[in-house]
RNA sequence: CGGGGAUUGGCGCAGUUGGCUAGCGCGCCGCGUUUGGGACGCGGAGGCCGGAGGUUCAAGUCCUCUAUCCCCGACCA
């Protein structure tokens, strides 16, 4: 992508009615531009990285069986008065409308319900269990007070997927299944360092729910970790008989701030029973259909990440869901272009995403702006170097560039492990 | 929802005890000189000072109401 072509404006100046990091760098990167308190537009640049999150997360949604589909946003009030959601005294972040005939709708903040009643509709024997569905949708919460930029807003995109199982055993077996792969999630997208498996309040259902919890100071939640087992357990549920009970010890727990970066529920069978959705086993007796739900949120994620990769010049994306692998640049246009183009050419001819700075601007904007957008690699074209196969490559988070020959160069940017 | 702060060209800000044509920086447009870390000179365009109502000869400035934004707290299946 050229730059010249591209609906791209960074800004030098932090707007003012931000504080947080990952809303100033991504607004001054310009990845996103604030709508609303609570609602963002993802720009190109953003939508991109969110396409790279979504990326990572299906592949490993895939890879367990689930199916991706899509729900509507609109949902009918009587859905969730089976299980008495609707009621704002219970559910206090619904945003509500009434449709010309004046039916109710509300927006869906959740998808717990209609998934559960569209479900039913396609489930009634044990041969159709067990299945599991998915979708990444953007959910409406009436939050009393947005903060923190996109970590907490009031529109925001979710992967929310659900688990239908016929046993309580079948249902435990998908969860652990599902435990791992959220794990490579985090792990792909770089947040495996610093992301715990966190025992938390577990509401009406259950003891426990179990989240995960990313380690950083612009977080809501704290959390208390075991660096060796890697396991956390949320202050709102910190007590001597729980860590006893998750075989974990006081003095080896240390006390952080914490992002929440992901959920899942173990509902048992009692939304079935709950909502009257049954399936038929084997002996042709009516039994509750188990559900567990997981959730990431796709956004948030793209704030966490924002507020924990970056400098004091920058964002600095982690390859898997950088919106681009390189950033290309001619010292000085027309004098370096011929050779610029060539290696723009040659780069994406290779796969390799590049956007390419091809404004007739002076270096040390672009150097500024490199930096910022905060691409893995940089690449640095100048005629004199070009002459003789030579060109500069420095990777984002490294202080010193490299020099090689265009061979070298392609090489080095289609190797994966890089 | 309680408390605190804010709102003045696209962005960041200044504007004295009310005073006459509302400034500065960035960005934008034009011309010229520049070109390895956000260059410089000259010339431009761009503002009902968040909104409504009041006080006054006179309101960006004072009063009342209201909207929006940020932060702390409460809340967060």
């Amino acid at each position: 992508m050229r730059i010249s072509q591209m609906f791209l404006k960074t800004t030098k100046s932090v707007p003012s009615d931000e504080q947080s990091n990952n809303a100033r760098l991504l607004i001054r990167g310009g990845f996103i531009c604030k709508e609303m308190a609570g609602a963002y537009t993802f720009l190109p640049l953003g939508l991109r990285v969110i396409e790279n999150i979504k990326t990572v997360i299906r592949e490993e949604m895939n890879a367990i069986g689930s199916s991706e589909l899509l729900m509507t946003t609109l949902q009918p009030k009587e859905i969730w008065d089976i299980t008495g959601r609707w009621d704002d005294q219970v559910v206090d972040v619904w945003f509500k409308s009434q449709l010309k005939n004046g039916q109710q709708v509300g927006f869906g903040w959740s998808h717990e319900e209609p998934m559960m009643m569209m479900i039913s509709k396609y489930v009634q024997s044990y041969r159709d269990l067990p299945i599991s569905v998915y979708q990444f949708q953007t959910k409406l919460r009436n939050e009393l007070r947005a903060k923190s930029g996109i970590m907490r807003g009031r529109e925001f995109l979710m992967k929310d997927m659900y688990a239908f199982s016929r046993t309580q055993k079948e249902l435990d077996e998908f969860y652990e299944i599902t435990k791992q792969a959220y794990l490579r999630v985090y792990e792909r997208v770089g947040l495996g360092p610093y992301t715990y498996l966190t025992f938390a309040s577990g509401g009406a259902f259950t003891q426990f729910s179990q989240e995960y919890q990313t380690i950083t100071d612009s977080g809501e939640d704290v959390i208390y970790i075991d660096k060796d087992k890697k396991i956390a357990v949320n202050e709102e549920v910190y007590s001597e008989k729980v860590l006893t009970q998750l075989g974990l010890t006081k003095e080896k727990m240390t006390k952080v701030k914490a992002a929440e970066v992901g959920n899942i529920f173990n509902f048992g069978s009692i939304k079935g029973e709950q909502m009257g959705v049954y399936y038929s086993d084997e002996a042709s007796q009516r039994q509750p259909i188990f559900l567990s739900s997981y959730g990431i949120g796709v956004s948030r994620l793209m704030g966490v990440i924002a507020e924990i990769f970056n400098d004091e010049s920058g964002l600095m994306w982690p390859k898997q869901i950088a919106p681009a692998q390189v950033y290309l640049m001619a010292i000085k246009e027309g004098k370096d272009t011929k050779y610029t183009n060539e290696i723009y050419n040659i780069l994406t001819e290779a796969g390799i995403e590049v956007i390419y700075d091809d404004r007739d601007i002076r270096p040390g904007e672009k150097f500024a702006d490199a930096d910022l957008i905060g691409l893995p690699w940089r690449v640095v074209v100048s005629s004199e170097k070009a002459a003789i196969d030579q060109y500069e490559i420095k990777e984002r988070n490294e202080k010193k560039p490299l020099f090689v020959n265009k061979q070298g160069l392609v090489a080095k940017l289609s190797d994966r492990r890089n």
